[in-house]
Formats: C-alpha cells, structure tokens, sequence
DNA sequence: TTGTACGCGTTATCAG
DNA sequence: CTGATAACGCGTACAA
C-alpha cells in the first residue's frame, strides 16, 4: 500500500487540504502547520500519485510521439536520435514528457490501441499520412495532433508540418543549372522511383530547363549498391555528366568515394551534391554540398503548435510548410 | 465535455455497469443490452479514459525508460535507435508503452521531476550508476526498476543487466594472442583512457600474457583523428604491431581504411579487431573481427526482470551478467 | 442479468 | 487559516 495524501494528513495531524496547500504553497497556512505536513511527508516517505493528478486536473503532462519504422528518413539516419533528444528537451522544457511508440508496422490495428490507452494531452506523428480511422480515435478524445511530413499535399485531417523535399530537390538542380551544369545524373533511392517525390522533382525540373540530358540510376540507399551502378554507369555511358545529383547524402558521399577511386576530382572535373545533410556530410572531404533538412525547425514548429493548440479545446488544422536549406560546400563548382 | 461512460449508459438506457461489461465482455449480459451498448459506444464515439483507468486499476501500463546523452554507448551508435525500437516492440507486446525521458545532463534534478511525475510502473535505466536519491524516488512510489549497465560493479541499489565489457576486451586480447600475435596496438576511446574499462583490461590482459608490446593511441571515438592518429604512430614507432585492437568498431574500422591506403593488407600484414558490433562490421571488406555487445539479450533481460518485478510487490534487487560475444570474421588471421 | 454505490488519490470549492 | 466534501471517470463488489 502507497502511503496517500490521508495518511500524511494523519500523521501530521491536519486535514488533507491543509496538505494539499502546504505542498502547493498557494493559499495561507500556518508555518507550524507548514512544518509539520512537511515533516510527516519527510517521515512517510510520501510522493503524490500522478495518475490521480492527472485525473483531476484534467492533463497527463505528456505528449505522445507516433515514429514508424517507414519513415521518409533513413532509419539509419544519425538525425532521428538527436531528433528524438531534441524532442524530448523541449517537451520537457515546456513540463511535458514523452510517450515514444514505434510501431511495427504502420497499420491502423498497431496504433489504434496506443491511441486509445495512451495517457497524452497531444500527439506528434511521424508518418507520412494520419490515416482517418486514426485521426478518428484523436478527435474522439479530443486530442490535438501535429504530423512531421514530406510532400506538398494538403493535410485535410491534421495539422501538419510539411517538408516539401520536391521543391528543395528542384531548388538543387536550378543551383547546378546556375553552374552551368546541363549534365546531370540523378542516383534515386531505391527501386520505387516514380512515387519518389525527390526524383519526380528532378525529372520535372530538368524537363522545365528544356535539358536534354536526363540520366537515373538507383543507389537503394546503400553505400554499396551506388558505387557498383555507378561504376557499370561509368563504364556505358555514352555522355558522362558533369554533375552527380544524389537523392541522398549517403549515395552522395559513395558517389565521391567512387570518383576519388577512380582518379576523377571532385569538384573539378565531376560536382556532387546530396539532400539531407546528415553529419559526415560536412566532414568529407571535399565537403558535401547538399540539401538541409531543417530538421530542428520541423520539430520545433511541431512543438509548438502543439504547445498552443494543448492550451485551447477547440481543434483546428494548421498547414506549416518548412523548406529545405541550400547548404553550398566545396563538393560543386561551376563548370569551365 | 468529453462522452463518458455514463453518457453511454444513459443513450442505451442501461446502467454504467452493464456498459463495462459489455465493453470488457466479461460477466453475462443479454444480447440486447449488449448490441444496444456497442451503437451507443458507436453513436457517441466513446473512447474509455485512460488515465480514469489507470487510477483504479491501480497501473498505467508504461514502463519509463531513462537515456541521458553521456552513455557508455556512442551517441552516434545506430545500436541506439535499434535499441529503442527493440524496447517499444517488447514492451507494447507485453501491453506496455514507452515512456522515454532523455535528460539533458546527468544531475539529478533533471531526473527526479520525471521519476515523480511519469506515469509508469517500472523504469528501465541506460545511466551508468542510478544515483541513491533517484533511488529512493523509486523506493517511495515502490516502483521496480532495472538499470542497464557496464562493467563489473555489484549495483547494490537496484536490478541491473551488466555487461562487463572488460572482460570482454580481455577475451579480446586473448584471441588475438591465440593467433600467435605478440605486438597488439590499441586504439583507445578518449583522452580519459585511465577510467575507461575497456583499455584497462587491454593493459591488464596484455600484462598478464607477459607480452612486452603494450601501445596505444587514442581515437577520440572519431574515424577522422583515428586516422590522423595511427599514421603519425605508423611513421614514429619501432616496432610495427602485428594486430589492432580498437576500443570500438568506429576506430577499427577507420583502421582497416587507413591500412587500405597505405597499401597494407588486412589480415595478411597486419590483423584489425574491433568492438561492438556495429552493422557498418559486417559490411566492410573484410568483414570486421569484432567482441558483439549483445544488446537484444540485455534489452530482454531488462525487459523480462521488470516484466517480473512488476507482477510482484515487493523489490529484490537481481544482478543479470551478459557478455560480450566474440565475432570471427576476416579481419582477422594467424600470424605466419 | 442489471443497477447502485463505493473506492481509487487528488484537487478545488465552499463553509466555518 | 483550516476542514469537510464534491468532483474527476471508471471498475466492481454487492444487492436486487
């Protein structure tokens, strides 16, 4: 048996509510009653019971954290664990803590029950589209959620924070484009190349440009597999590219890995330039040019609204679109 | 105004207790009452409170899990997330959700907030040694906990998974002798080496074997100093070794890439040997020799303690040793 | 089979 | 200043 706020009431010889007040320092108490609560919450050992504060207050103090192992990031992504940190710093700053579930898989049936048993106020989703059987269990408790997405759809049935990585990947090849760069291979990033955001904005874009020269090999997201289709690419190739575009930054660095193998420089005879800007970006050598995810921006942005909509009881949906940052190094240059 | 049960009795116009039984489909009810439950349930959209629940059940179906940044893990160390999506699948299997608090700094006024305030029923730590004031939190809330640890200390203030990585380097040595190599270089973690278990067991094990080659050079956790490291300690030494022992996979592995360049063949010339485990091991040409952190196994130890513990009243505090595994792959060879 | 009433541990309201 | 007492929403004996 816990020791209750009634037995500290006891042993200290008062009511439970003169307690309550010594314990919240609101209202006005004695200081002998003040010592003595505290004295007897000293001797029992008394922690009040947070499941009944969160009962009558109405709050559980935490916010849930929905993270799938199918995420638009690499799970492999040194950025997800100082995402994670960084959620958990702020939520905790703002009084709240964290109830991270990472489902198996991304069915409704995997999540539906942590929806409904979890004890949260909100809910932040990493998956790419809140299904409605599941938007349908939030708004049954009332609860406001905040997606982190990719893409530029309109999110009809939450709030979202969306990173529009098709746009960023367009704004990558116009920087080659400014270079003076008209060859442009693209290494994908794996076998579903046509519902990949990121290649369609680089089929787009280059078509948009009027260049003639569209060229596509599939990395699959490994180290491994970019450099062995790279080197058969290389090696048929009729026109080599003057630029290697990479649908991430992990295939980029492979990519230079390769050229370095091979004799060819970087920048001088070949740019390189990746999307994510995951940290060994910024060590290689030369240093990735790429695309940054704003990661830090995204949460807290997410953080934030719903900070604010925890605060109100109605529920409305928010659009907040971040962009991906141009993070120029020295893996591109203009071409002579 | 959320719907609560009673909203519910009263639209099938039946009792709070029938609704419970309907929904729990424990005891008897009629088909009628019951049919009539479930579309009221369905009209109303009710969802049962969790933290209603919670409070007369008397748990809340979370366990915590602490995971400040200063591990004895790399931070960087994929391990990490895999780690955590390992704890979400075991738990939520067993109907438990993650409550994970990863605090900023190691003191404990960043913790005790969280332990008195989580809503959980058993704690699994990642710190190195629960401080005695976290402790007796715990002790009043009368919550079971398990912390997951390194090194070989008796941890008298609560459960612990220890892996004693020590020994575990020692074993690494010892395989490297059985190989017939006398001159072992080590690549130590950090500028802390004295405190750092693994290279005193290096150095006791390396003592113990009478060898007289006892080196060492520090890594900093980082490929690119472990490279600059091991070339000025290749062109400055006397005596070449005729095997590399890291501290960890991240250093033996920039090794093995330093070797590369040099022209040095691995193991013919020189063997490399790392520790952890880490994916980026097996994947190397050739494959990383390496003393596997057996994390699954600590992570279901931790997991089926607290499981147990949770189920009972009172506390004991169980000591759960697991070691590390020796991983032969090509890295590795007999000295000719 | 169903309804009533109490308890879970707190906080908040309202007398005293 | 302090003490009863009513919520909070649900589960469950116990009674009907």
């Amino acid at each position: 048996m816990r020791t209750t706020i009634k037995d500290v009431a006891r042993e200290a010889g008062v009511s439970v509510s003169t307690v309550t007040y010594a314990l919240k320092k609101k209202g006005k108490i004695t200081k002998a009653s003040h010592k003595r609560v505290w004295e007897a919450v000293e001797r029992l050992n008394y922690v009040p019971d947070a499941t009944a504060r969160s009962l009558v207050g109405g709050k559980t103090n935490s916010v849930g954290i929905i993270m799938p192992p199918a995420l638009g990031f690499d799970f492999s992504d040194p950025h997800i664990l100082s995402m994670l940190a960084e959620l958990s710093k702020t939520l905790s700053h703002k009084g709240y803590w964290m109830s991270l579930y990472m489902p198996e898989r991304m069915e409704d049936e995997f999540m539906r029950q942590f929806l409904m048993d979890a004890k949260i106020d909100g809910l932040i989703w990493m998956v790419q589209r809140p299904t409605d059987t599941m938007v349908r269990v939030l708004e049954c408790r009332n609860l406001p959620s905040v997606a982190i997405t990719y893409g530029k759809d309109l999110q009809l049935n939450t709030s979202a924070v969306v990173m529009d990585d098709g746009a960023g990947m367009e704004k990558a090849v116009d920087y080659l484009y400014s270079l003076g760069h008209r060859r442009i291979l693209y290494i994908a990033r794996d076998a579903e190349e046509m519902r990949d955001r990121r290649v369609l904005a680089y089929l787009q874009r280059v078509k948009d440009l009027g260049l003639d020269y569209c060229q596509m090999i599939s990395g699959h997201f490994s180290e491994k597999i970019t450099l062995a289709q790279l080197s058969w690419f290389w090696r048929v190739a009729q026109e080599r590219p003057t630029a290697i575009l990479a649908g991430n930054d992990i295939m980029a660095l492979a990519a230079m890995k390769a050229l370095a193998q091979w004799g060819i420089r970087v920048p001088d005879e070949v740019s390189v330039m990746g999307f994510d800007d995951i940290p060994a970006a910024a060590q290689a050598m030369p240093a990735l040019t790429t695309m940054a995810q704003p990661v830090s921006e995204m949460i807290n942005r997410a953080c934030d609204h719903i900070f604010e909509a925890m605060e109100q009881e109605e529920r409305t949906h928010a659009l907040l679109p971040v962009e991906a940052k141009l993070i120029v190094r020295q893996s591109t240059a203009a071409l002579n």
